[in-house]
DNA sequence: TGTCCACTGGAAGGGAGGGCTT
DNA sequence: AAGCCCTCCCTTCCAGTGGACA
């Protein structure tokens, strides 16, 4: 019988004891590591809750890799074991995934809807109807109802404060219900764009997490080894190395997990018993060659051409494009692939967002009298880039084109 | 000092795709 | 079936602008 591809894979041990999930940024050890005081801060706030009294609403800031999540996730933990009774609940929501007012509103009513046939269809209704449903099921629960509204920012930046002026609001409209915000955000300054009423509502209490530095990371990284592998797989001076790393990029505790993981990962493809420096180097490429590679793949085809034109342009001794330039270069490429062609405007945007994804550097520049405009700038691996864009159904017709240097000679 | 270029980026609105209500 | 209302993607329109040049 012929044997499978897998097995020789199975048969090979693992050269070392690891638990993935523990390395996993999402994983939530039974202590965190420095931040035992943000910790019992935000118990005290939230405790009323457990005395069926309605807590302040929380702003928690900081930068990515803090241990926000971490911090608000554990408390939910601990709230639900506190709370025995069941006197109040405990939502956790990500606007980066539920980014609008009305995708809020739904998924927090349909918590408090058992039967699946009444549910709330995630299109269709107003939002105030589906505001209304919410209040009239809070009411009826009479619970005590905390929401804790990760990335924050991202929801007033598509949809505005409106919606978080409603949801602040529903203690007027309830009267058995109490309702409470945690807003979560790493963008320091995104309160001064809200309207005052809802800035001084939403921020009763007001928590800042700094980033960690070099040692703090080293102790979350013991602690999550000392959990994954087995004694001596991971070198103190290895641990140094990727704490070290980690803080040069501010501060940031999930950066650090990944690498450790990832190195971790190659040590055992590789054979080698123990995390070497080398891996965790190589570990270091490979993540931000894969976030480049993951955030082009998932581009829609119209970005893909615009960063196609780019990296072309680049490859012909052209780095810098202007908006101008770019748009011409993608009209071209939209012909030769038989794409239709958007705006000028909308092609702007879409700069933009390749520029907030960090894939093209755009800056605005006046040349005087030639006009204000911006240059940009592909800022990732050509070779690499190109290739997965080749691999685009849509773009298939122009694999292996190459955009000629104009040379004007006259 | 004013002009004028090549845009920038806000605002408004259309229409496709989704789904509820009557 | 008609009438709403939602989001998403896109177009059209346009006032605003930094700075080299006349």
């Amino acid at each position: 019988m012929e044997e499978s591809v897998f097995q020789p894979y199975l048969r090979s041990h693992p050269t070392f004891r690891m638990d993935r999930e523990i390395l996993r940024p999402s994983y939530i050890p039974g202590k965190l590591p420095h931040r035992q005081h943000q910790i019992d801060q935000l118990a005290q706030v939230l405790v009323p809750a457990l005395r069926h009294q309605q807590p302040s609403n929380v702003l928690i800031f900081g930068k990515t890799g803090t241990g926000k999540t971490a911090v608000v996730k554990y408390i939910e933990q601990e709230f639900k074991k506190a709370d025995a009774s069941g006197t109040a609940d405990f939502l956790y929501m990500n606007c980066e995934l539920v980014d609008t007012a009305y995708g809020v509103l739904q998924s927090v009513g349909n918590r408090f809807i058992e039967n699946l046939d009444q549910r709330i269809p995630f299109t269709g209704l107003s939002t105030d109807r589906v505001y209304s449903m919410l209040v009239e099921k809070l009411d009826e629960k009479k619970r005590v109802v905390i929401i804790a509204l990760d990335e924050i920012d991202k929801i007033v930046y598509k949809s505005g404060d409106d919606f978080l002026y409603q949801i602040l609001k529903i203690n007027d409209d309830t009267k058995n219900a109490k309702v409470s915000i945690i807003g979560i955000s790493n963008d320091l300054k995104f309160t001064e764009s809200l309207d005052p009423r809802v800035r001084s509502r939403l921020s009763d209490e007001k928590m800042v997490f700094p980033p960690y530095n070099a040692d703090e990371l080293k102790d979350i990284l013991e602690q999550r080894t000392k959990l994954a592998f087995d004694n001596g797989v991971a070198s103190d001076s290895v641990i140094s190395l990727i704490a070290a790393l980690a803080a040069q990029e501010h501060g940031d505790a999930r950066r650090a997990l990944d690498l450790l993981r990832v190195a971790a990962e190659l040590a055992d493809r590789s054979g080698s018993s123990t995390i070497t420096e080398q891996h965790v180097q190589t570990a270091r490429n490979k993540i931000d060659l894969d976030t480049v590679v993951e955030a082009v793949k998932s581009l829609p085809t119209q970005s893909k051409v615009i960063l196609l034109g780019l990296l072309l342009n680049e490859e012909a001794g052209n780095p810098k494009l202007t908006t101008g330039e770019v748009y011409t270069t993608y009209c071209n490429l939209c012909g030769r692939a038989g794409l239709p062609r958007l705006t000028g405007r909308r092609v702007t945007d879409l700069i933009s967002e390749l520029d907030m994804l960090g894939l093209v550097h755009a800056r605005v520049k006046s040349f005087g009298r030639g006009g204000r405009t911006k240059e940009i700038e592909a800022s990732v691996p050509a070779m690499d880039v190109l290739r997965i864009l080749e691999r685009d159904e849509f773009l298939a017709g122009l694999k292996g084109y190459r955009i000629r240097l104009q040379t004007t000679l006259d």
